[in-house]
RNA sequence: GGACCGGUAGCUCAGCUGGAUAGAGCAACUGCCUUCUAAGCAGUAGGUCAUUGGUUCGAAUCCAAUCCGGUUCACCA
């Protein structure tokens, strides 16, 4: 019934093994060819008046960005677009993470190591500089824990505290109990070693200038905003380059105290208790979690209560509907602890609180780790992929006319495209693996494929003009009844991507169109088409695709060039 | 131990709201540049979809159990 009903839609059917097949008309194509062609908001919906926050990038300014940084860019940026392909009115946000221990640490470290060093006297990038005494310092306590490791051993606990000594005197004798078993054992052994990596006089020092930060020592302060300013500086730089940027940037020596009046607010709305030692705590093991602190003995608030005092400013800021958070999935019960906890406190936008988890970036080895300096860092590797950008370009030697400046644009555009599909074809929530040996591919299933894809086209278009001829009577090679169905699926896949967050779908679907746009290219002529109706045909649909191309590249934040 | 996530070709990944012979790329091998850019195209080879059981006309896909890998369960952030 529906297909004699609608006889221009469909032009035959069949039925194999209890399948019907039907088939679109040519008719039908033809004509959605006609009218999108040059269509460039193709895929892209109404406004909604939906307001979406999407917090991502977060960095903290003791180093400098890794690969796993990227990711987290990359997919923050790029969710955001897709969002706002949907329709939706969204804004980009950052927390830093600039205060807290771990700041300590480099600024120690420089204190004490470095003599006066700049990022202007020693030529270093700022966040590369910190992130160099940041590592200094960590040498320098692992020597200090474990010269102290054998005075512990040896007996000796002095420089101990009454309470620590005695916690220590406790593990030490575990460890000689010869009835343990070895995962017990190994459990005492890191016990201990926390213990004495706590008690060494570099640790000791650092906690006393996180005290002198939070009272506000001018020295203190001042050691402290000279730092992160190098930091952010070389951040900006990073960013421009990946292309990252925020509507608001907020900080987390600014919010982390905002928490506590939200504790208070909750007290006395009955969801947080008080225990008798002075601690709050909320209850959730009816969601089937456990109790979890938000406020400590003393007073000061610990990481969730930060996050709430932020999330309660976002919404005062933004009003927004939904609120994005792109983190790595390790914290996935602390993203989902503060969801709950908004809920209960009745922050209005609660519902809509979002944890675009992703799995991390991991080497054939394991884990990156910024201890063993196994940590892929974000700027040499930009500049790896645009040095290989640049060494293809010069192989294959088809844009010798370009100046200076035009080339470095390209060498960039290619590089970047390479670095972002990489991460982006990939779900986000599963992890993935980098091999820095065999460096990231430029051929097959990569952003450069697509880059040249829509080079190709626009050469094409450079040369031949759309003249508007009817080409109705045309029909339909295999191959342009192909592109043209998949170009028309474009719209439901920008749906589809931010229905579930996920550029990689996207990322699959703009490379299935250019891989089938390729085969077509080998396949047939477009300039010696056999008829003008043909002709005009297939740059209508080489128009098309290079404009789908450039708009889902356009969504993962990837540039495509005129020529390569 | 509890919770969550993953296990598909040698490697990296699609497919997972159930449907036809499970798809790409890389790596290997074979062809294709006197006409639109070979960063390309066409092809060969490569799979007990972790295992077992169940639901179904039909399961990589849904359910259960098991095995392997990861993350997390701090008065750290």
């Amino acid at each position: 019934q529906l297909l004699s009903a609608e006889p221009q839609l469909f032009s035959s059917y069949n039925i194999i093994k209890g399948f019907l097949n039907i088939s679109v008309s040519d008719q039908y194509l033809m004509e959605f060819l006609k009218s999108n062609f040059n269509n460039q908001s193709f895929g892209k919906s109404p406004e909604t008046g939906t307001q979406i926050l999407v917090e991502y990038s977060s960095p903290n300014t003791n180093k400098p960005l890794h690969l796993g940084h990227l990711r987290n860019n990359f997919l923050g940026w790029s969710v955001a677009e897709i969002l706002s392909a949907n329709g939706n009115k969204v804004a980009k946000t950052s927390i830093v993470n600039d205060r807290g221990v771990h700041i300590c640490k480099s600024m120690l470290a420089w204190k004490k190591f470095s003599d006066g060093a700049t990022p202007e006297s020693t030529g270093i990038k700022g966040d590369h500089l910190v992130g160099d005494y940041y590592v200094m310092f960590e040498k320098e306590l692992k020597a200090q824990t474990s010269v102290l490791l054998e005075k512990v051993i040896s007996g000796d606990l002095s420089g101990f505290a009454e309470e620590e000594s005695t916690k220590m005197r406790l593990l030490l004798e575990k460890k000689n109990d010869k009835s343990l078993s070895p995962e017990k054992k190994a459990e005492v052994n890191d016990a201990i070693n926390e213990l004495v990596r706590n008690n060494t006089p570099i640790m000791q020092e650092v906690r006393e200038m996180l005290v002198n930060w939070e009272n506000g020592d001018p020295q203190t302060l001042e050691l402290w905003s000279k730092m992160n300013g190098w930091v952010y500086e070389g951040f900006d730089e990073t960013y421009r380059k990946i292309g990252s940027d925020f509507d608001k940037v907020y900080y987390e020596s600014n919010t982390y105290l905002l928490g506590k009046n939200y504790v208070e607010e909750g007290l006395s709305k009955g969801i947080f208790f008080r225990k008798p030692d002075g601690s709050v705590w909320i209850d959730l093991t009816g969601e089937g979690l456990d109790e979890k602190l938000v406020l400590r003995k003393d007073g000061t608030s610990v990481y969730i209560t930060q996050d709430l005092g932020l999330a309660k400013l976002k919404y005062e800021d933004f009003r927004m509907q939904q609120s994005i958070y792109v983190i790595g999935d390790e914290q996935n019960y602390h993203m989902k602890v503060l969801k709950l906890i908004c809920q209960k406190l009745g922050l209005p936008n609660a519902d809509g609180i979002y944890h675009l988890s992703y799995g991390m970036v991991e080497l054939p080895s394991g884990r990156m780790k910024s201890r063993e300096g196994t940590v892929v860092d974000a700027d040499d590797l930009v500049e790896e992929m645009t040095s290989i950008a640049e060494k293809h370009t010069a192989e294959s030697g088809k844009v010798k006319d370009f100046v200076p400046e035009e080339l470095a644009e390209l060498y960039h555009t290619i590089g970047m495209g390479a670095l972002k599909f990489y991460l982006l074809k990939v779900e986000p929530k599963k992890k993935m693996v980098f091999n820095p040996e065999e460096s990231i591919d430029f051929h097959g299933f990569t952003g450069p494929f697509i880059q040249y894809t829509h080079a190709r086209i626009k050469s094409i278009l450079r040369k031949e003009e759309i003249q508007g001829t009817d080409y109705s009577q045309a029909g339909l090679e295999k191959l342009e009844k192909d592109l043209i169905i998949t170009l028309e699926q474009y719209p439901q896949m920008v749906q589809q991507a931010a229905a579930e967050l996920n550029p990689s779908v996207i990322a699959n679907f703009i490379y299935h169109l250019s891989k089938l746009f390729n085969s077509f290219y080998a396949e047939h002529s477009i300039s010696r088409a056999e008829t003008a109706e043909k002709k005009e045909l297939r740059l209508q649909l080489a128009n098309m695709t290079a404009i789908v191309i450039k708009s889902g590249m356009g969504l993962l934040g990837i540039r495509v060039p005129e020529r390569m």
